[in-house]
DNA sequence: CCCTCTGGATTTAGAAAGCGAACCCTTTCA
DNA sequence: TGAAAGGGTTCGCTTTCTAAATCCAGAGGG
C-alpha cells in the first residue's frame, strides 16, 4: 500500500529542518485559523475574535507571535470619527502561504467534505475551469506526484 | 502592500469550511511532526519517539487519533526472531498530504532558512532542475498567484 | 467637561493538555 | 531463569487554554 520505504529516522534531523521550523511557527490550531481568516481579508482584533470564537487572551498572544515572526504586519487604521486602531495585515511572508492553505483546502474538499460539493473553488482570472495545487518544473510544466524525487544536499 | 481586500468575516463560516476541518485534524505541532516523519518513512513507535523527542503519552494519543481519522493505518510487522509489533503507515489519505508538506518545506526554505541552502530539494525523476509548488489549470499549465480567483458555490 | 460607547486588549481562576520519569507487559534470546 | 527490546500506561507536576470580568484610551454627545 505505502510507496514510502521504511526508515528508522528522517533524513534530516528536525532541529535542522525547514519543514519542522515551519511547523513550530504555524503548526497550531489557532495560528492556522488566524492565517486562514487573514487570507480571506480579516484584519481586526474583534473580527478575528468573532470569526474564530477563541479566547481573547489566546488571540492577542497569537497575533503578537505572528507579528514577531514576520507573518503579520501591525499597522494603524483610522475610520473618520473613530480612534486610530491597530490592524493586522499579512506580510509578503504571510501571503506566500496562500498556495499552501489553498492546497490544504482542496485536500479537505477531497477527504473531509462529507460528500458535499466544495463551498469554495479556485479559477484562473477570466476563465472558468478549476485550478489546483501541483508541482511545476522551471518552465511551469506540471510534475506528477509520483515523479517527485527528494535530493539531499551534499 | 496587501492585495487582499478588507473583510469583516471570511466568506465561509469556519464550521462549514473544509480548510478549517483540515486544520482541526492536522493543525497541531506533534501531529504535523508525526506526519512529517511518516512521509520520510518512519513507522514505529520508538522511532517516532526518538525522532520527535515528545512524551510517549502524547505520541500514543496522537497515533490513535491519526489512525481513527484515517491518515495512518495500524498494522502488524514481524522481524524474524522478534515479536510481532504494530507499525503505523500512511494511508492514501495521508500520502496525499505530501505535496502540501513539500510546499511548506519550500516555504520554510525561503523564509526560515537563515541564509543556508535548503538541506533537501525536489526534482522531477530523471532530471536535474528543482521543482516548486504552484497552481495549474486543467491542462497542467501554471497559473500565477495573482491570477487566482476564489469562486463561491451558489 | 463629563459620560458613555467602542475596539483592543490584560487579569484572574479553574480546566485541560503537555511533560518526564518510572513502571508494566509480552516475547525472545542467552 | 533471567535479561532485553518494543510498545505502551501510570503518575504527579507544570504549562497552556479557556471564559468571564475588568481595564483603558479616545471619540462623540449633551
Amino acid at each position: 500500500m505505502s510507496q514510502i520505504p521504511l526508515a528508522r529516522r528522517s533524513p534530516i534531523p528536525p532541529e535542522n529542518c525547514n519543514l519542522a521550523r515551519a511547523i513550530e511557527l504555524i503548526g497550531d490550531r489557532w495560528t492556522m485559523l488566524i492565517l486562514r481568516a487573514a487570507l480571506y481579508g480579516v484584519r481586526r482584533f474583534d473580527d478575528f475574535q468573532s470569526e474564530l470564537k477563541c479566547p481573547r487572551t489566546v488571540l492577542s498572544g497569537r497575533l503578537k507571535l505572528l507579528v514577531d515572526s514576520g507573518l503579520l504586519t501591525k499597522r494603524t487604521y483610522k475610520v473618520p470619527g473613530k480612534r486610530a486602531r491597530p490592524e493586522y495585515v499579512l506580510s509578503a511572508m504571510g501571503i506566500s502561504l496562500r498556495p499552501i492553505l489553498i492546497g490544504l483546502t482542496q485536500w479537505g474538499d477531497v477527504w473531509l467534505g462529507q460528500g458535499e460539493p466544495p463551498p469554495i473553488s479556485f479559477t484562473k482570472a477570466g476563465s472558468k475551469g478549476a485550478i489546483r495545487a501541483a508541482f511545476v518544473d522551471a518552465e511551469g510544466r506540471e510534475v506528477r506526484p509520483d515523479q517527485i524525487r527528494a535530493v539531499l544536499r551534499g
